[in-house]
DNA sequence: CGGACAAGCTGA
DNA sequence: CAGCTTGTCCGG
């Protein structure tokens, strides 16, 4: 008798159960099909996880009601347990992600006779995928990523995976108008599955082949290609286990690699300073402190030049979050915390750090002065501002608003480095935003931005006329030198003895626990030597810190888990 | 999740 | 004590 064990589709169950294979579908059904069965008297669907000869004894086994569809691969299956391990998540949401967003009956025959050749592979490209292990290639703003895409097709049934759908079916277009034999993830579940390579965002990363050959992620250290819903895993981290898994070559590509690449990258390959500085573009800082506090206007007299030439410029301000900056009236200083890495608000009469509670006076610590001024201007008056001085409508572009105004010059959030396709400068109004957020990974956030901006303007081959202009009271940050040098690689030695040093990733794991019974879970953590509580934060999360991810995954494992609703968010992006 | 069932609460 | 709410348990 054939037993399936099968993981029910049902949010709140998280827990797999036992059915008999009725003989008429012993030869359709595998490990990853999709099934619908009856558990507690009601229909439902599920996955089978496992097959079996024998049935657990002392129980009653129902059988299969019907087999739906084709579902992931073995070898998906086993890499979403280990997924919903890593991040203390449901196996089913995984294993969702993993599946067909259409039923497909049966996987088509692979076609008989070699795979046809794919021309135009570089040699440069095909060498990192010439070994097992992880290869991280650093690879220039301005450079052609797609010739790492023909290589890994070239390698055979290729999984590839970009930050975004439109990047997906950009490259995809591009790789089959140059012969591969390459499917959209999800939606051409059936043929990917059948032969060639799978390109798609983060999900296609579980996508099925035939035979895994290699792994790709273009664009590592970007934030689409974590899930912001619980489990929380990143494509990177699964890419990584499935290569290591197959035994493939797994090729990370990325202008400003992560931390969390180049901890666990085999090899590294950076291009030459000289390929490195012409592929960014000309970075130009503006010091705000040295401009005059009375005017505390976003644009400098440089910005306000570089909008007047009449070229297409790109202002960015992210004022998302409420906070609000003091700066000194006197010299501009911004007024941060005794380390220098948070910002303190005013708070009964004094300089208040919120999130450690740090207390000083209301005085400049720079100068003395003991005027301070609020800076704080969202996107819809900066676009005002501009356009008087420029003297031409200058338009607003937020992350709701819907297509791309014809202006010359455009205000916008983050969102608009996403929506634009080209500019000839890129201005970041406040950059000191970005580099002071209160969050681990802000200097990362802040590359990433800088990396967004470096491919609409393109590298300085293009000429002298692109740019980016960065305005920061901040002017030596590591960040804002990466840019002017060119050298994303220092800024990732100086980041990474930082993080080593408060032990946080990927030097140290880290999970927020929030939701009501949050302190519940928490408090038989606190006395044990190998787990760092952190918290309670005013909003009532804590955190939770160890040595590494597999140990934090049994830490979380193996706790007690109190009633009510807990929320686990491993390698949470926004701490 | 959603049904079953037990325990707790209310009102006449 | 019926009738209702709230909590806990469990499913193959």
């Amino acid at each position: 008798m054939l037993v399936a064990r099968v993981v029910p589709d049902v949010a709140g169950i998280d827990k797999a159960f036992d059915y008999v294979i009725p003989p008429r579908w012993a030869t359709t059904v595998s490990i990853g099909s999709l099934v619908r069965v009856d558990l507690n008297g009601r229909r439902i669907g599920g996955w089978v996880v496992g097959l079996g000869a024998d049935p657990p004894a002392g129980i009653q086994l129902r059988a299969v009601a019907k087999v739906s569809s084709a579902g992931p691969s073995a070898e998906v299956i086993e890499l979403a347990e280990w997924a919903a391990h890593r991040w203390s998540g449901r196996l089913a949401t995984l294993l969702k992600t993993a599946s067909p967003d259409r039923m497909v009956p049966v996987i088509p025959r692979a076609p008989d006779g070699a795979d046809p050749a794919l021309d135009g592979v570089e040699e440069f490209a095909a060498a990192a995928f010439g070994r097992p292990g992880v290869t991280l290639v650093r690879l220039p703003p301005g450079a052609d990523v797609h010739a790492f895409v023909l290589a890994a097709a070239a390698t055979g049934d290729a999984v590839i995976v970009t930050p975004s759908v439109g990047e997906a079916r950009h490259h995809g277009a591009t790789l089959r108008r140059n012969g591969g034999r390459v499917y959209l993830a999800g939606r051409d579940f059936s043929q990917a599955a059948t032969a060639g390579s799978v390109i798609g965002a983060r999900s296609g990363v579980w996508a099925r082949v035939r035979k895994l050959s290699a792994v790709l992620v273009i664009d590592e250290h970007d934030e689409g290609l974590q899930e912001e819903r619980n489990p929380t895993w990143h494509a990177r981290d699964v890419a990584i286990e499935r290569a290591r898994r197959a035994g493939v070559p797994c090729v990370l590509v990325s202008p400003a690699p992560s931390l969390s690449a180049l901890a666990v990258a085999d090899h590294l390959i950076s291009p030459s300073r000289a390929d490195e500085r012409r592929g960014w573009p000309t970075t130009r800082v503006v010091d705000r402190r040295k401009e005059d506090p009375a005017r505390g206007s976003l644009f400098s007299p440089q910005l306000v030049d570089l909008v007047r030439s009449g070229r297409r410029v790109l202002c960015i301000l992210n004022r998302k979050g409420r906070a609000r900056m003091l700066a000194c009236a006197m010299c501009g200083e911004l007024a941060r915390t005794g380390d220098g890495t948070g910002l303190m608000s005013e708070i009964e009469g004094a300089l208040q750090h919120e999130a450690t509670g740090e207390t000083r006076p209301l005085v400049c610590a720079v100068c003395g002065a003991t005027k301070l001024k609020r800076i704080r201007l969202g996107i819809s008056r900066a676009a005002e501002e501009l356009s008087s001085l420029v003297g031409e409508p200058v338009a607003e572009v937020s992350a709701s608003a819907e297509g791309l105004p014809p202006n010359r010059v455009l205000v916008g959030t983050e969102a608009l480095l996403h929506r634009a396709a080209a500019a000839d400068a890129v201005a970041f109004l406040d950059f000191d935003q970005e580099l002071l957020a209160a969050r681990y990974r802000a200097g990362e956030q802040a590359m990433a931005l800088l990396v967004r901006a470096a491919r609409l303007v393109g590298g300085k081959q293009k000429g002298s006329q692109s740019e980016i202009l960065i305005q920061t009271r901040l002017p030596d940050h590591r960040v804002v030198r990466a840019a002017v040098r060119a050298d994303p690689g220092e800024f990732a030695a100086e980041e990474a003895a930082i993080r080593r040093a408060a032990g946080f990733p990927p030097f140290g794991a880290l999970a927020e626990i929030s939701g009501a019974p949050a302190a519940q879970f928490v408090e038989p953590l606190q006395s044990r030597l190998d787990v760092d509580v952190l918290g309670p934060r005013a909003d009532g999360r804590y955190l939770l810190r160890t040595e590494n991810a597999d140990h934090l995954a049994e830490v979380l494992a193996s706790a007690v888990r109190p009633k009510g609703r807990l929320r686990v968010a491993v390698d949470p992006p926004r701490v």
